[in-house]
RNA sequence: GCCGACUUAGCUCAGCUGGCAGAGCAACUGACUUGUAAUCAGUAGGUCAUCGGUUCGAUUCCGAUAGUCGGCUCCA
């Protein structure tokens, strides 16, 4: 139907909005009953929504592409036909489309209608298109999927085409190239060959099983984020994993999030919840004694572990899971204290960020919307208006770019949602920082100010790591497999040459080991090639040769897993030389 | 949860239209004693996801359940 805004006058854009057209053209000619809805162009394709109950199968997609390029090589004008909104309105209804009705409904009064034409298949479009079929240089249909129509789970669900078009077969190639390199890159994939973590039928969906390359990232991981938050003024926590109902009502949980909770269980008729958040329990933290404002800031942080019912479609990989540990934290504070408390987090997103080396990510301001007060969102107007206009001045004032975009707030208050791409291109949030207004007083939580009067402290959460799970499923997929030597699961690998070095061999592993490196020996009785082949495909930074050769000056072979041969050196020479390297590790 | 597809050995995958299940790698055993990406030989390993149905006979056809995948919805 439309372009994507911005970019109206790409060729590129053009060909793929004209290929929708032809798509929903090879589709109503070769199954007349399929109604076309809606179809718009992608990034890097398009597709097209068919109410066609029967549904299509990967056998009609080849159907289909062949019809297309049969009308491609038709080679048919594209021509705008202009329209009265009354001469459409009974068009519509005459035909009983249903579908475009109602999008030629929610074109605002004053705008031109138009038509597009090429051959018979005429569709209501704002164009702008190429001008000819074959203008369409090279095809290709992707996948079909169910989606309802405008997105809405209460309406039909409609039958979607994915496709894509480029300039040339070579451009197509290429990208169709770029999506196989992209799957070697999927967690899912380098995870388990990396063994990292595992899923097991019987522990149940969702619910990952770290292995102990994964359970080594954990660590380093925490060891980051423990270090980070101590020198930043953070308390360290501990809070159970089930809590009774009565605190999810005060809360306010129940009622926005039962859904996504696992159900009660009930002991001498108590109602105990597994915890989807630590946010109450910090806030209980924080009730456990008075507190004067100048306490304030408190605080608290926790890699809690926190489980969430999600339906079962929405679970992929370690990035949606039912249980995660969160790099948690909530900030106590008062007005005043604010912006500086909320820029300080927002500087310790950037310092990891810098660490990580990722480069495609982006802050965004996720606010409220009118309709979804008191539903999606507490009822409170003025507060949300006054917290956005909070974190859009420290955002500014931080000199921090980021983007707007409405009704994505949490419950309790706007957020800064870090969006991040997956290696197959699924946009998540990784880390998240919310401003919350409502559910301290909801807790009763309050302070002493300088007046000596009680008042409710602004709480921020943050979690500038994600969960461990989402941070490892996109560091696996960031780094593919290949990770620094701080976070590598295993960070040398001892590889004997032959049997009477095996002793050497352990006593080098040993010395590492005390220095306090990750370290693994493969004594096997097989040749070298194969352990370093395996090292490599293992991804682990350095091999450590231990010969005959070099055994006479106590030296061991340096090999890395990019670099390769480094040659030979004295333990406390390659001890020095991995503790240079693990410098990177130290975040300001 | 919804639409569609898939599920064969520890892993990666063959197995045309129903007629007793295969490979490579891994594992185990033995030989080889190894210097920068795979030494050789042998052995063992599967109720073909689970449960029902059709059939003389089902890994193959049909149905249900579970899990996974591509999307939609939802989300850290």
């Amino acid at each position: 139907m439309v372009c994507r805004p911005g970019h109206e006058n790409d060729p590129v854009e053009k060909m793929r909005h004209s290929a929708a057209h032809i798509l929903a053209d090879a589709v109503t000619r070769l199954y007349p009953d399929a109604k076309p809805t809606i179809g718009p162009v992608i990034e890097n394709g398009f597709y097209y929504d068919f109410d066609y109950p029967p549904g299509f199968s990967e056998d009609d997609l080849e159907k289909i592409e062949a019809e297309m390029k049969k009308i491609i090589k038709e080679n048919q004008k594209f021509e705008r036909i202009d329209m009265s909104r009354d001469d459409a309105l009974k068009m519509f209804k005459e035909n009983g489309e249903t579908y475009k009705l109602e999008i030629l409904q929610s074109i605002p009064e004053g705008e031109d209608i138009t038509f597009y034409k090429h051959g018979e298949f005429v569709d209501l479009c704002k164009g702008p298109h190429a001008n000819y079929t074959k203008q369409v240089k090279a095809i290709k249909l992707l996948s079909v999927a169910g989606a309802y129509w405008r997105g809405d789970e209460n309406n039909a669900m409609l039958q979607r085409i994915y496709g894509t078009a480029f300039a040339s077969k070579e451009d197509l190639a290429n990208y169709l190239e770029q999506l196989e390199e992209a799957k070697k890159r999927d967690h899912r994939k380098l995870g388990k060959e990396l063994e990292i973590f595992t899923f097991d039928d019987e522990v149940g969906p969702g619910l990952p099983l770290w292995l102990p390359n994964g359970g080594a990232m954990i660590d380093a991981l925490e060891e980051l984020a423990k270090k980070t938050e101590r020198k930043a003024g953070y308390h360290r926590v501990r809070t159970p994993h089930i809590t009774k109902e009565t605190m999810y009502y005060t809360s306010g949980h129940l009622p926005y999030y039962e859904e996504s909770m696992y159900p009660a269980m009930e002991l001498e008729g108590i109602k105990y919840y597994l915890k989807p958040m630590n946010c109450p329990h910090h806030h209980k933290i924080f009730a456990a004694k008075a507190r004067s404002y100048r306490d304030l800031p408190v605080r608290l942080a926790e890699y809690g572990t926190c489980y969430r019912y999600e339906k079962s479609g929405e679970l992929f990989g370690l990035m949606r899971v039912r249980s995660m540990q969160m790099n948690d934290a909530h900030i106590y504070c008062t007005l005043d204290q604010f912006q500086d408390e909320f820029l300080a987090v927002c500087r310790m997103y950037q310092s990891y960020f810098k660490l990580f080396g990722i480069q495609k990510y982006q802050m965004r301001l996720s606010t409220h919307s009118k309709e979804g007060l008191g539903k999606k969102y507490v009822d409170q107007p003025e507060l949300w208006i006054k917290t956005e206009d909070m974190v859009r001045n420290a955002l500014k004032a931080g000199d921090i770019p980021f983007v707007e975009v409405e009704n994505e707030a949490a419950f309790y208050g706007p957020k800064i949602d870090v969006q991040i791409w997956s290696a197959i291109g699924r946009e998540f949030t990784l880390a998240t920082n919310q401003v919350d207004f409502a559910v301290p007083e909801r807790f009763g939580l309050s302070f002493k100010n300088s007046k000596n009067e009680d008042e409710v402290p602004l709480c921020i959460h943050r979690a500038p790591l994600s969960t461990h799970e989402r941070l490892i499923g996109f560091l696996i997929e960031h780094y593919a497999g290949a990770f620094p030597l701080w976070l590598a699961p295993v960070q040398a690998k001892v590889l004997s040459v032959s049997e009477d070095q095996h002793e050497r061999a352990l006593a080098v592993q040993k010395q590492l080991t005390d220095a306090g490196y990750r370290v693994e020996a493969d004594l096997r009785n097989e040749k070298l090639g194969l352990k370093i082949r395996e090292a490599q495909l293992m991804k682990v930074p350095y091999m450590l040769i231990v010969g005959k050769k070099d055994a006479e000056a106590n030296l061991v072979g340096v090999r890395h897993r990019k670099d390769g041969d480094l040659g030979s050196l004295a333990v406390p020479d390659l001890l020095q030389k991995l503790t240079d390297e693990m410098k990177e590790f130290d975040i300001e």
